[in-house]
RNA sequence: GCGCCAUUAGCUCAGUUGGCAGAGCAAUUGACUCUUAAUCAAUGGGUCCUGGGUUCGAAUCCCUGAUGGCGCACCA
């Protein structure tokens, strides 16, 4: 920021940095070593009476440190709140007790102000845990002031650009990070624990493929080729599993070249995981056990209440075929239309607009389901059965070769994850591929490219598998009541501003 | 990409029918040694998002652009 853009307070700040260094403090300090954070404060000398907390002999002084919140300051003697990742601790600082030019270093400081105490638990008059300050620090000056103490930052934008403000001034919005952080950690060890491998496989992709979505495009200079951002994880870890793994998965970003909303970003992180020798049902019961156990160990129950939809995450997902949803929710059975024109006619009947590229049976249904029914499925729900030309990767179901065995879980009326009985035949893979490159001529953006590599890897036999993706910011955005992606994502993606910013 | 809405002090927000740009917090100065949205007194702080237009006069009306939010489209 160029200095004539400064604002009166800024100057301030800037003016009492120097008065800092002209009194030998650095306005950026050092390190404090500290003996408590404010939880650990809270937790040691919470629980004592007005009096026994002032009977208490301690060992050391308490040492604690944390940016300044608030600030009260009254003649003589004065409180402030300080904050750190924990919550908020009130200290009292008293000339008494500080001396003259500690005294004066408090008094001139700022809210916005990092500051180190040493010091005395106390409480209060008025009851509140305090830590009565022997030693005043300072520790970094704040050169700009933070936003209203009391509304907080809410310009939703500014939350957005400028995180770190959101996360000092909004704990709810620390906390939202702070959850998504133990949701993660707990797919982790659950999955651990079941013996699953957790690796890394190739970001930077010669062939986007594994999902249906448009690139990324980047290009390596040496190799002088063009490479795809990861569309998804699916074909490396497929070739783990022909490579011997039982089980693997993969907890990272994804890239897709699409539209920004409310529910999409173009990055976003997600759980792919394959396991050997299991099958649809297998990732059916994995799913509900999983999200059982991230749920009651994160928000510690399995109701919630989501766009004030009251959602029962306990165990006993139901469980349908698409064809039969959409007939429930339609009328219309698929599995007694042979005929494409007359499943055109059908959805155009009801308003659907039918691009060129469908060609077949398979899409016309898959449009049924997520103009007709994906909404209104409120509680978790596996939908299974897909047809065959919207599922590239998957197995036929033995009993009809137009649908496939995959299912989507659906809660709150959004896909959250994606499953299959992993496609293990390299020809019909081969063939599948082909139809996509037909797809891609008819103008369809997102239909996948040839892998031969991956075919010669099913031609050394992948056992039957069983697979699945799970969007992680959307589970975030169930288990935390968030509205918005932007809301779970530390730093959503956002146009610059002008001028430079990210 | 299309539609609707928003943008006023560092922050949170008022601003009437088109007639001098406002409040609270924050800041500055002073008083105050258990306050807690501390209190009291005084003071300073504005590209009213940008650029045009209408008008004697625009934060306010019209047009353009920027950024954001929401909805639609695309998708997970």
């Amino acid at each position: 920021m160029s200095e004539n853009k400064r604002t009166e307070q800024e100057i301030v700040r800037r003016e009492k940095a120097n008065e800092l260094r002209d009194n030998g403090i650095d306005p950026f300090g050092s390190r404090f070593d500290r003996t408590h954070n404010i939880k650990t404060f809270k937790e040691a000398f919470g629980s004592y009476s007005k009096e026994e907390i002032k009977e208490l002999e301690l060992d050391e002084p308490v040492r604690i440190a944390g940016r300044v919140m608030s600030r009260r300051v009254k003649g003589k003697a004065g409180f402030a709140h300080i904050q750190d990742q924990y919550g908020q601790i009130q200290i009292y600082v008293r000339l008494d007790n500080v001396g003259e030019d500690q005294y004066q270093l408090f008094k001139k400081g700022d809210i916005g102000d990092i500051v180190g105490v040493i010091g005395k638990p106390m409480i209060t008059h008025t009851g509140e845990l305090t830590v009565k300050t022997e030693t005043f620090v300072h520790l970094t000056k704040a050169l700009r002031p933070l936003p209203e103490k009391y509304h907080g930052l809410q310009d939703i934008e500014e939350r957005y650009r400028r995180r770190y403000l959101d996360l000092i001034m909004n704990e709810d919005s620390k906390d939202t990070f702070i959850l998504r952080s133990k949701i993660i950690q707990e797919m982790r060890s659950y999955l651990n624990d079941k013996g699953y491998l957790e690796v890394e496989t190739p970001i930077l992709h010669p062939i986007a493929g594994g999902a249906n979505a448009r690139p990324f495009v980047t290009h390596h200079n040496t190799l002088d080729m063009p490479f795809y951002l990861r569309i998804a994880p699916e074909l490396y870890l497929k070739r783990l599993i022909v490579g011997g793994f039982d089980g693997v998965y993969e907890i990272g970003r994804l890239f897709r070249n699409e539209g920004i909303s409310i529910e999409h970003n173009p990055e976003f992180t997600s759980l792919e995981l394959y396991l050997a020798y299991s099958d649809l049902e297998g990732m059916m019961d994995l799913t509900e056990n999983m999200i059982n156990h991230i749920t009651n160990e994160t928000i510690g129950t399995d109701t919630i209440t989501y766009n004030d939809q009251e959602i029962d995450l306990s165990k006993g997902w139901r469980r349908i075929k698409m064809t039969d949803l959409i007939k429930e929710e339609t009328g219309v059975d698929f599995t007694d239309i042979d005929d494409f024109e007359e499943a055109k006619k059908l959805a155009k009947e009801r308003g659907l607009d039918v691009p060129d590229h469908f060609r077949s049976m398979g899409h016309i249904i898959n449009l049924f389901f997520e103009s007709f029914c994906e909404e209104s499925l409120t509680q978790p729900t596996f939908v299974h059965d897909y047809p065959i030309e919207v599922s590239p990767l998957t197995k036929k179901t033995p009993d009809d070769e137009r649908f496939t065995e995959r299912f989507e879980l659906f809660i709150a009326g959004r896909e959250y994850a994606n499953a299959y009985t992993e496609l293990n035949d390299p020809d019909d893979q081969y063939e599948r591929f082909k139809n996509q490159l037909k797809e891609k001529e008819l103008g369809s953006e997102e239909a996948n490219d040839m892998d031969r590599d991956f075919i010669e890897a099913l031609e050394y036999g992948m056992p039957p598998t069983g697979g699945i993706g799970y969007g992680i910011d959307r589970l975030v955005m169930l288990l935390t009541g968030a509205e918005s992606i932007r809301d779970v994502l530390l730093f959503p993606h956002m146009r610059p501003r002008e001028g430079n910013q990210s």
